[in-house]
DNA sequence: GAGCACTGC
């Protein structure tokens, strides 16, 4: 097979640069001089028999294999999944494989593989799980011979594709071949793939199309300590599969202490025909590789964590040896607040006590990625020969708690608070909050003081709070979130009793009951609980239930074309961007693009502008002149090229009101209220404030609203709660509408009594007398 | 006249 042939491949995407190895995050994983592999994604011939009798896997026992075996097949000379010869690179990596400390539990490992169903693993940070065990699935459960396929889920599209990167090296494989990755917008499987890691959710997507995850004989699920929502319903969901599928064996990977949880939650036990099916979980636990990290109490509780947190970073640059810092904080403002002061402090201390050089860098989800970069850049060295050492602080969020590590960092101040998400059912709403941090969260932020040495964790709070005062675990994602998105899942899922869906931490019932409350109303479940056709439909999209029922429904108002946009642009982060030191000026690009009937109008008309041939030829400079996130256009782009194919696929309409249509804005309106008719707010009458239809919330428009005030009815995206309620992202609309459009929910008959009944009853009437003229005429 | 912790489809 000529070169030409792998590299002419038709499955090449161009979506977005996913090379791995190109990831600036990612650049510490990668020897510098082992980049022979190219990324070209091959579609070659292969046939299904490429693995033939001389392969060295053909003597295997399919779970019943040892670790003697694997060893010697690992040792060559051909690979034994593609029978070519093994490179100088491979077993050079292969020397260091077999230090890991999962290498020395991998015949345990295998022993514990064949006696279960389903096995409950735990390695801490350095152990080497997610790069070995699944290889040690492949020499043991053969999928190629079976025409199946392992899978490795992460809740990280960039842990996805890193690690599949990483893995195809070890198995001297081209990625996307053997080993490749799923994940939203890129898929680098193909035809001879056995080995796939891919983020949790892409594995519940195919679960919705395939219950019982047939095209695989082994599932992994790692970082399941974690909780992401995902894998909280993919564990609930393969706790179904095991008993259909007794061929699938299923690891659940962990990482914590909390693993008798898990191994308890894994043993089933069921009434199948008269007897009693019970399978066990039995846990396995290998030790990991860090260094040790000396824990540090305050005396006293700290009043305010932000000033004790600088005062411990200046002192640990004056006091500590060489190592660089790192400090955790709740969010931007807080964090570039602290970086200007440490700083600022830093300038005196060089000046008046010889202390070496400091460098500060911020680090949260919203920054460039450019500047993200930075916190890679090494520590400045000391001012003159012998000085007192140079050093770098980073100042992040939690995002260093988990999805970036940073090598280095010898020292980590945690003042014991993030920010989390928290749903409160009653009234319905989401939001941030400040909170101290779990016991969990704590060990791994003193964790990432251990990397590359032995390290110190100052935590600004005592030792009585600390075992005290912090839960143990942060508290599942499935426990702080609107369930809406999440029941449509599993009734697509085919999980029709919702009550006795056995998950690990099972929601609160008045929750779920909003839930159901919700998909109701927007008519994707019928007063049985039972998925309708549009609920059905609803779920073939990645998109909150409002904002589904609202796009599916958009070919009704001619305007399908501007809200598959809009439904884009509502799904991605905000758009126009507001520096703090050009406040005026993007305010003024922004005013460009006013509408004056809503926010929903203006972030169309910048998307159009955006989409435009002149920003087309220069997208870079057109955004940085008005003032707009190119990232999230290009994204929103991405998510709309998505939900156009769902779109087509469906058979919905992609239809447009000419612009010159004095109806194109008004059908755009009033295609909103088709999702978000729950999502409105009256006038109160007495001057700004407003009140929602929903549980007559007093609310304000949000302060970046174009829309003038007067406006008597509006539509809202979300309710922020901050200092006072806000509603964000407004449209003005019509009562007439309302109930035009949404007419079970804006019924009269049963439409409790107040201001805003009343408002609509003079709607009402209105709508009569003008069919009463149209009719008499 | 305010503020987006972090993921994911």
């Amino acid at each position: 097979m000529g070169e030409k042939d792998v590299t002419s491949s038709k499955k090449a995407k161009s979506l977005k640069t996913t090379d791995p190895s190109q990831n600036p995050y990612l650049s510490h994983m990668y020897d510098t001089d082992v980049n022979g592999y190219g990324n070209a994604y091959g579609n070659d011939n292969y046939c299904g028999n490429g693995h033939s009798e001389e392969n060295t896997l053909a003597h295997f026992k399919r779970h019943a294999t040892t670790a003697e075996q694997a060893y010697k097949a690992e040792d060559g000379p051909n690979n034994p999944f593609t029978s070519q010869p093994l490179t100088k690179k491979y077993f050079k990596i292969l020397q260091t494989r077999r230090d890991l400390p999962v290498n020395k539990q991998r015949q345990e490992f295998l022993d514990m593989f064949h006696s279960t169903q389903i096995l409950v693993f735990v390695g801490e940070t350095g152990s080497g799980k997610t790069t070995q065990i699944p290889q040690f699935v492949l020499y043991d459960d053969l999928p190629h011979l079976y025409g199946k396929l392992v899978a490795c889920t992460q809740p990280r599209r960039v842990a996805a594709m890193s690690v599949a990167q990483r893995v195809a090296d070890e198995m001297d494989v081209r990625l996307g071949e053997e080993v490749g990755y799923s994940i939203r917008f890129d898929d680098k499987t193909g035809p001879k793939t056995i080995l796939k890691y891919m983020t949790d959710g892409m594995l519940l997507r195919e679960a919705m199309h395939d219950r019982d995850l047939t095209r695989y004989s082994c599932i992994i699920l790692d970082e399941a300590h974690e909780r992401t929502l995902a894998t909280d319903i993919l564990m609930g969901l393969l706790k179904e599969v095991a008993l259909r599928r007794p061929d699938l064996k299923i690891v659940i990977m962990s990482a914590t202490l909390d693993a008798q949880k898990f191994q308890k939650y894994f043993t089933i036990e069921k009434e199948i025909e008269r007897r009693t099916l019970r399978i066990e979980a039995p846990l396995l636990a290998v030790p990991g590789r860090t260094h040790p990290v000396e824990i540090f109490y305050t005396q006293d509780p700290e009043k305010d964590y932000v000033e004790a947190a600088l005062r411990t970073v200046l002192q640990i640059h004056a006091t500590e040896p060489e190592g660089d810092i790192l400090l955790f904080l709740t969010g931007e403002e807080e964090i570039e607040d602290a970086c200007r002061k440490i700083a600022l402090e830093a300038d005196e201390m060089i000046r008046e006590a010889d202390a070496g050089p400091l460098r500060v860098y911020p680090l949260y989800g919203t920054l460039p990625p450019a500047q993200q970069q930075k916190i890679f850049d090494p520590a400045p060295p000391p001012s003159r020969p012998g000085g007192p050492p140079g050093r770098k602080v980073i100042v992040g969020t939690n995002i260093a708690e988990t999805s970036l590590t940073i090598d280095g960092i010898v020292y980590v101040v945690d003042p014991g608070f993030s920010k989390q998400k928290v749903y409160n059912p009653r009234i319905r709403v989401e939001s941030l909050l400040v909170s101290p941090i779990s016991k969990a969260s704590a060990q791994q932020r003193a964790g990432r003081a251990g990397r590359t040495r032995p390290g110190k964790c100052f935590r600004l709070y005592t030792e009585a709070a600390f075992k005290k005062e912090l839960i143990e675990q942060t508290y599942p994602e499935i426990l702080r979130s609107n369930l809406a998105n999440t029941v449509l899942e599993l009734k697509k899922l085919g999980v029709d009793d919702l009550v006795h869906f056995d998950l690990m931490d099972p929601p609160a019932p008045e929750t779920l009951m909003r839930a159901l409350e919700e998909l109701n109303y927007l008519a994707c479940l019928d007063d049985n609980g039972d998925l309708t056709r549009l609920g059905q439909l609803a779920s073939e999209f990645p998109l909150d239930p409002a904002l589904a029922v609202m796009l599916i429904s958009s070919p009704e108002f001619y305007c399908s074309n501007e809200m598959l946009s809009l439904t884009a642009l509502l799904s991605v982060p905000q758009i126009f961007v507001r520096p703090a030191s050009a406040r005026k000026r993007a305010d003024d690009m922004k005013a460009l693009f006013m509408h004056p009937d809503g926010d929903h109008l203006t972030m169309l008309n910048a998307y159009h502008a955006f989409k435009g041939p002149q920003a087309q030829a220069d997208p870079k400079g057109f955004c940085h002149q008005h003032f707009l996130s190119l990232r999230a256009l290009q994204s929103a782009d991405n998510v709309r090229m998505q939900l156009k194919r769902i779109m087509e696929k469906s058979e919905l309409e992609l239809v447009s009101t000419d612009f010159n249509d004095k109806e194109y804005y008004t059908n755009i309106r009033r295609a909103l209220i088709a999702g978000f008719f729950m999502q409105i707010a009256k006038k109160d009458g007495t001057g700004k404030t407003y009140k929602t239809v929903k549980d007559d919330q007093s609310v304000l428009l949000h302060p970046s609203t174009g829309l003038s005030t007067d406006s008597e009815w509006v539509v809202y995206n979300e309710f922020v709660l901050t200092t006072k309620n806000y509603v964000r992202t407004v449209t003005s609309v019509k009562a007439e509408w309302l109930l035009d459009i949404a007419p079970i929910y804006y019924d009269l008959d049963t439409f409790p009594k107040g201001d805003i009944k009343t408002a609509l009853q003079a709607a009402e009437k209105k709508i009569q007398r003008r069919k009463a003229m149209k009719g008499g005429r």
